[in-house]
DNA sequence: GATGAATGAGCGTTCATTCAT
DNA sequence: CATGAATGAACGCTCATTCAT
């Protein structure tokens, strides 16, 4: 259930037929194609569009305006992040936290880590979009997902479950954009993983008992 | 000691005659105001000269072009941030290391939240610019001030200070810019401050001894 | 008998089997809906053709481009104008002049002042047309008809027929569309008719004996 | 005193120096030149900017869009052309009216006819823009002078003199206009102009005494 | 026939940057 | 040195028109 995007920024219609289907997926593909190559700066509606294979017009007929088309692309991607979550949230049902927490972790770090280059051009792109709704959404579905899995979990006895999912998951993602922003290389990437879980682990010992 | 900005950002003068430097805090102060009121968007060299009560082509005497302007606009901000850094690790020399990172999680905060709009126009300004220069000089000046204090430190045994350095500030820096990016309150803030002390301590003394 | 349209205007079927009478009409109906509502402006191919519940595809099986389907309006409404005026004058003949002056005034005047936006629409788009021939056809179409009925009329000595009815047509067809683009209100607009009459019949009496 | 026009059609800056004048001119002669070889349709401010050899940049530092620009053009022509006809009510104080009648027709006459061609290009132009309100500024500011003239006319003793005036100027301008609609000739438009005069005479006789 | 997705030329407009004054 | 008018490349976007289905 993602958010209802500013209207200025919905999508003018829903592939629903596959060739529509295929016009969009190679738009997406060519925004992050060219994100890749040029930075958000670079990412005209002309060069994406040529990029894509099809014409301005075509792209208009599926956004509205340029915003509208990176609004989009992060919202799949969180949509698909937040899928992950949630079925990772799923599968650790009944579990003790601590291994919960570090799925989390892993399938968090998966997702951010598996196209890197990619990661760190949504998270500029966003930062010249409206896109408070956006993330405002994915955190809260993502919390909820969550705080679910915090408070199911066996041997959980801390007072404020909201309280501690909000610090382990405001630790977790706030990490690893700070390591794209840093540009770590991947071992030192993948040390600050092993760091984190033992950092959470601790700090869920410390709290939970 | 900043590092060396891209050629293309460096500013044309280092203003020392007292007249100049007015004039360069007033195109500061101006280019803060357009931030916080028109966002990234809204920011253009006229508009800024134009608050700042010079005309453009002064503008250009300082800052060759605009990517310079907001360069070097995040460029003051860091420094001041990394001299504040500083002093709190001069200040905890020999202090245990738990109160040290406890200092250093209050003087990042209160640097981050003391114009929080300020804060989020600069994380947002930050992503339309070639910055990974910058912020990778920041990041070292300001690992180099904190790894020592964690080395000099006196009950610090952990085999490798750089790592647990950099997972310290890793994680306390990101869960920053987590909580401004998801919009929280002041009080989320300082619970989430607490919970974060709590965690470095809860790792510090799972790792340390 | 319509002027034959500049070809390019010329409308690509006549619809004689009903089914296309039905769309033509629904056709011409959108368009006025769209130019009541949105102006010239917004009058767009595809927003007639939703209007209309057809295809942009189908519109142009009827009118070879946008300029045709105004042409078609305008043509559609001086046809029907002028058909009023020759009824008027056919009901006029062998009455006194000055009374088929008065009953000239009055069709022209309620024709135009039916629909007062839609008049108002319709002065406007031709302003955007090539409509020289359009509007010189139906010109000559109805100045033939006020002609005759000038010359036909009992008591008509006036030395030259042609020019006594071009001046009486141009002031009564001009008064009507300066009354619109002034935005006289209904009270306004008919004291001005009734003070056109007296104007006409002044004018009748002075010349004509 | 010209109306305030719609604010987004207002002249950015209102042109001073003498080099701003001579630019601004060109851009007016520019417009001019386009609306005539092409018509309002091939009206574009590239075009416009290429003809006046200036760039684009400098005609949107007078003019805050397209629709400004023919704003201005037709604001500067009615502004002209209420200057003559104050003139001529001025010259034509304490003159019987039917003369000042005549002088009236004159003026207007002159004015429209001196560059016909121009004359019929605004009358098109002015059907694309929101223009009700100078229209509406112009006709109050005209019709003051008319009135008064009609007042302090010696002879005048018509129960209503707005009535009447309303009802000259309305006939007046409405000819003009439907005269160059219809295309006529100098000749027939001259012959117009007699039979106007003629029938204006006719009518305040009639009505007046 | 009817459809409507696709096209793409072309428009209005902005704004970083320059340079004559 | 300061000024700010002038520049013009480049962009986002529209919409009349076509044509494969």
């Amino acid at each position: 259930m993602p958010p209802q995007p500013p209207k200025a920024l919905k999508p003018r219609k829903t592939p629903s037929q596959s060739r529509s289907r295929v016009t969009v997926d190679a738009i997406f593909e060519a925004t992050i194609q060219v994100l890749l190559s040029q930075g958000m700066a670079g990412l005209t509606t002309t060069g994406v569009a040529e990029r894509a294979g099809v014409s301005v017009g075509t792209m208009y007929q599926y956004f509205p305006n340029k915003q509208a088309l990176v609004y989009a692309l992060n919202e799949r991607f969180l949509t698909t992040l937040a899928e992950q979550v949630e079925a990772t949230c799923a599968r650790m049902q009944g579990r003790p936290f601590e291994e919960a927490a570090e799925a989390l972790i892993d399938t968090y770090w998966a997702a951010k880590t598996e196209r890197p280059e990619l990661t760190r051009a949504l998270y500029r792109s966003v930062a010249e979009l409206e896109t408070d709704a956006l993330l405002h959404a994915f955190a809260a579905r993502v919390d909820k997902a969550t705080t679910e899995i915090f408070c199911q979990t066996s041997d959980f006895r801390s007072p404020d479950a909201g309280e501690v999912n909000l610090l382990l998951t405001t630790v977790i993602y706030g990490s690893v954009r700070n390591a794209f922003e840093r540009g770590l290389g991947q071992e030192e990437i993948s040390g600050l993983k092993s760091g984190l879980k033992a950092m959470c682990r601790a700090y869920l010992v410390a709290v939970g008992k």
